[in-house]
Order: structure tokens, then sequence, then C-alpha cells
DNA sequence: GGCAAGACTGTGAACGTTAACAATGCCCTC
DNA sequence: GAGGGCATTGTTAACGTTCACAGTCTTGCC
């Protein structure tokens, strides 16, 4: 920056007002000076930049297992709508959850002088790690239940739920068996809470959950299990697509047509649903929104540069229909007599 | 610090050499200014010390997509790898792929002020974006080709390639189709070539790829493209699995059973491939190997500070045989006659 | 007891930027 | 034509570290 100043014959000062595009600089001073970096090929330093203003422009994200496609989802749009308001984003995964790994990320995150922080915490231990953030620093969490006062964003897993549900039933279906996530997870209590309402509100008997941990490899063991009890189970609402890939996959291993003979919902639309044997029927969870949102909200706070109110945000989902799910085989209430 | 250094009675270089495990600072005056760290919760500001140093210990990581398995996969391990040792890591997650878009992100790291860049770069024209770097910047390229000098950590897609349809023609096909990846990718190039290397070694009849965009939409359309000419066509070389799976959808669609009457083969082995109807044999990708391999090959550029041998380092595919090839129901040759 | 060597500690100046304030020159008004 | 105000520029001091160097204190040896 001095080597631009002597070159453009002015004051450093002056090079630095109009990087910063200060009022009341000469439009003929600015022209030599611009010039002058051109001709140096001067970049302006950011981490002095930093060390002066205190605001490094740069987000952290905490996120878990980003290789699932719903985080992977939710940090590209975060990144993109940071990025989009002049933000960079420093993401740190992490292999497992637990409150000390969370409060350590964020601490690092801190240290490392970030503006803001967005917490993927789709776990009941991430939450509450959120009660011990560093001090004043600006954070949002991304599916991470609502207690504390940290601002929250999330997609309306009870109302999708209850979409898949009603769905079912509307179809004919005595009841709907529910394979659910990790009990840790709040999204798999969500989804949980919408499916039992549905069926205690329609006064049908709730079975109780198969139990999952999001991967195809639960879906089909549970789909095993429905298979032996097919006849008595004729819907199943799965809470992902990934395990409602294994379910179906263990359903026609055992000879049980979908949808003739077994209903399967999912959720969370990934791109592969579409093309499933058949294709499954689920709700939507629009992740692009939730990052944008989440930034969004973020970006108030740090510019606020004080306490603001918290804010919850929620994004509706969205059922999606397509040939998993079929009305019942049998006429409705024949069951269980 | 200078209020530690008050506190603990000592000079603001001494807390640093404590800070920095410097030798030379007496056990007592070392326990002394410790104490008041601990008692101050002093924490120490990273980007005053990067400014000095010029070392900001973060790393930049340009992507493609990350929401793709593969991307995201080789991020993530990217951020494992760095993290162990002692990195941060800024992401940039382009949304389309052009020289430009790849240059832009590459200068804007570069200004942010990290001390090295991973681009993972599967595109011709991402790949030629890394011949104009910031200059001093040490930098990796993931499934980059092996053009310019700069360092490649890759799979050997050319091998992996070989694998799938070696194995399709040693079950007896007397040929095999091809689903291939956008023309841009270097991935789909690679995967092209050593399909039709080993078609041709074997003097076989090298069939018109069908044109895919690794999405599974792409993968239906070719597939009901194949299903017309089921028995003509047994055996087919899928460029990715979410293509393959989409292959699979539209053969079902069309009565075409498999492995009876086509065998198809995928690649990449993403968690879902297990539980396709049928369970699809593919070729396996080592993400986290490519990620480990990238960074340790970054940090050795960073730490030598200064111009070191370009690396090539190829990670090895692995074969996955599961239940979507099988023996074909023609004798050896009885085709085209 | 003096002296050299090594252990330990302190002082001042960077690093590259922005903030605060001061200084200059010009125009306009009275 | 003197003075107030504004536009423009320069000067100095931060920001919170580390580096280079200069001390001071101890220890051991002659």
């Amino acid at each position: 920056m001095a080597d631009v100043a002597r070159v453009a014959g002015v004051s450093h000062q002056t090079v630095s007002r109009v990087l910063n595009d200060h009022l009341n600089v000469r439009a003929e001073t600015r022209a030599r000076v611009l010039a002058a970096i051109d001709q140096l090929g001067y970049r302006r330093n950011f981490v002095a930049r930093a060390l002066v203003t205190r605001h490094s422009r740069r987000l952290g994200v905490v996120s878990f297992d980003t290789t699932l496609y719903g985080p992977a989802s939710t940090v590209y749009s975060i990144e993109q709508a940071a990025r989009a308001a002049g933000y960079f984003v420093s993401i740190v995964s992490l292999r497992t959850i637990d409150r000390a790994g969370v409060r350590d990320a964020l601490d690092y995150l801190a240290d490392q002088g970030v503006d803001g922080i967005v917490v993927v915490a789709p776990q009941r231990s991430a939450a509450q790690a959120l009660d011990d953030l560093p001090a004043g620093m600006p954070v949002v969490a991304v599916e991470g239940g609502h207690a504390g006062d940290v601002s929250v964003v999330s997609v309306d897993q009870v109302a999708g739920a209850r979409l898949a549900t009603e769905h079912l039933l509307d179809l004919g279906h005595d009841t709907v068996w529910h394979v659910s996530g990790p009990s840790d997870w709040l999204e798999a209590e969500g989804r949980i809470a919408g499916w039992r309402d549905v069926l205690t509100a329609a006064g049908r008997p709730v079975p109780e959950p198969l139990n999952g941990d999001w991967s195809p490899r639960s879906g089909y063991a549970a789909g095993r299990r429905l298979a032996a009890m097919a006849g008595d189970v004729t819907a199943v609402f799965v809470a992902n697509d990934q395990m409602a890939l294994g379910v179906l996959r263990a359903l026609t291993e055992e000879g049980v047509r979908v949808p003739e003979q077994m209903s399967v919902v999912g959720f969370d639309d990934i791109p592969e649903s579409e093309f499933f044997s058949p294709p499954l029927t689920t709700v939507r969870q629009d992740f692009g929104a939730v990052g944008r949102c989440s930034i969004e909200v973020l970006l108030r706070q740090i510019e606020a540069d004080g306490p603001l109110a918290r804010e919850c945000l929620v994004v509706p989902p969205e059922f999606v229909a397509r040939a998993s799910a079929s009305p019942s085989c049998r006429p409705h209430g024949a069951v269980r007599n």
C-alpha cells in the first residue's frame, strides 16, 4: 500500500480511502491511485484489515457428517448465500456429535475470528452445546430445537410427518407404521410426533416405531420385519428416503409388492427418490431456503452489533406424491376384527 | 495480552513465549503466566498472529456442487485431514464451472490469506484455470487432469472403467454399452477411455456411448433407449451410480429384467447402491484417501516454503461385485451373426 | 573475587491496514 | 477582503501479535 501511495504520489491513507469508496476523493486522484494499483498488481491485505476493523467477513459453519444429503445441501446453500453477501465460510465437520465436540468447534471458530457462526445442530446433544457459547458471538442454529436464546431456522418436521401420515390415512389405510431416525435427533423426534399426532387424532392404533439410523441398511432391517408382518401392515411412513430405499429393497426381496400390498412414504426427497422402484412418495425439505434464511438472520445479528431479539423461522415442507403409496387393498376398518 | 502480562508481572513478550512453547522460560514464570491467562480468560488473537507470521493456518477449498456424493465426500475428508493437521478450511462452492469462476475463487481465497488451496476440479475447464494461479500460492488439484505443473491427486478412472468392463466381458457378454458422464468432465472421459480400451483390446465392437449428465434422470432416459434395444444389448457400464439407478428404473418399467436380460455396472459405490433393486455391482472410489493425500501433498508444499517437484498421486479404485451383473444369457459370440 | 557462558526476561520495532484528527486550499458570503 | 465552511489530503496512532536484539541474572570455574 505504501508503494501504491508512492507511485500515485499520495499518502497511504488516500489509497485506503479509494479502496473503501470514501467520499471526498477527487476524481483525478482516484484515477491516479487506481492506475498505480493496477500497475503494481497491488492486492489489499485482508488480515491487516481484519485486525483493525475487528471484522473478518468470514462466517463459521459447524455441521455433522456433510456426506449426508441433508447437511450437504444445507451447507451448500449457506455457503452460496454467505458469499452472495460478501462473506467467506469456514467449515468444521464433526465426525461424532457430542456437547464437548460442538463446544470445541465453536471455540475454535471464535478464536479464528469469524464474525458469526451457523450451527447445523440436528441432535439434542448438539443443541445443548448452544447453551455455552463464546460470549458476544452471533449464532444461528439450523434444525436446532427451540431451547435457549439462540435464533433457530428449521423445517417444520412435525408438519411434514403429518402430511405423510394423513396422506396414508386418506388412502384408506387403517393405521400407519413408522421407521424412525436415531432417537437423539430432533428431526427424528419431530417426525415421530407428527406421525403420532395424526394417528391419535384419528383414533387409530399407534404401532411401536421401528428404530433406524438414517442408513439404507437400517431401513433394510426394518423392512424385513415389516415384510414378516405383511397383511397386518399396509402402510409405512419412513423417516428418510435412504431408509425408505432399504425398506423397498427388503419388501421386494420378500415378495411384498409396493404399493399394492404395502404403501411406503419417505422424507427428504433426495434426487434419487424419483427413480426408486417404485418412485417414492415423500416429503420435500427446502434446504436452500433453510440456508438462505439462516444467513439472513445471522447477518442481521452481526450488523446490529448488539443483542437482538431471538428469531425462530420455520420453513414449510412440501408433500410429493409419487407411486409408492396407493389406496389400501382392504376396505377401511376390516383389520383387527 | 498486555493485561495478562500485567497480571502475571511480566512483559508481553514473555507471555508470547509461554504461548508458543519457547525454551528458556522459568517454570515458575510459566505457571504465573498460565494462571493469569486462566484468570482473565484470555484467548490469543489469530488475526494479529497471522498478520505478523504471514501464515493463517487456513486452507482454501474450491469445489463444484458439494451436493453430489463424490465432491461432498472429498471435501469432507479434506476438512477432516486439514483439521487433524491443525488447519482450518474455507470453502468456495461453485454453482457453474468455468475458467473465470475458478480463477475468481482462487483469487478470493488468496486475498483472504489462505496458506494453500485444494481445487476439486473434475472438469476440463476448471483444470485449465489452474494455469493462471495467484503467484506463489501452494495448490493441489483433485481429479484435475495432468497438465500444467500443479500437483494432482486423483482416482484412477481408467483403471476403474477397465475393471467394470472386464468384469462384464468375463461374464460372457459379447460387448458392453456405456452411459457416459458429461463430456466436459475428466472423470467421464477417463471412464470412456478405460471402457473403450478394454473393448478394443478384446476385439469387441465399440457401441456409441449414450450421453448422460450424472443425474438419475439422464440415466433414466438412457435406460429407455437401452430397453428398446434389449436383446441386442446385454450389458451396460454406467458412468456413475445415480445414473445407474435411472437405468435400472427404466429397465424395470419396460419389463427388462436385471441381471437376467441385462447386466448393469455402475461407478462410485454410493451408500444407496447396495440397496438398489437389484443391488448394484459397481466400482468404489476411496474419496477419503483422496482427501487425505491431497492435504498431505499440500502441507508438504506449504512447509517447504518454496517451489517443490510436482507430485501426481493416483488412488486405485476397487471393484464391488453385487447382483446387477450376471453371465450372459446368450452363448458368447451368438450375437450379430 | 572476577569473568564468561548460558538462562531468562524486557524493549522496541515491525506486520498492513483503518480511525481520528489536523492541515491545507478553495469558494462563498457578508 | 476577512472569515466560515467544505472538500480534499496528510499525519499519527492504534489493532495484537511476533521478531531481533539488548539487557540482567545466575552459575560455575579458575
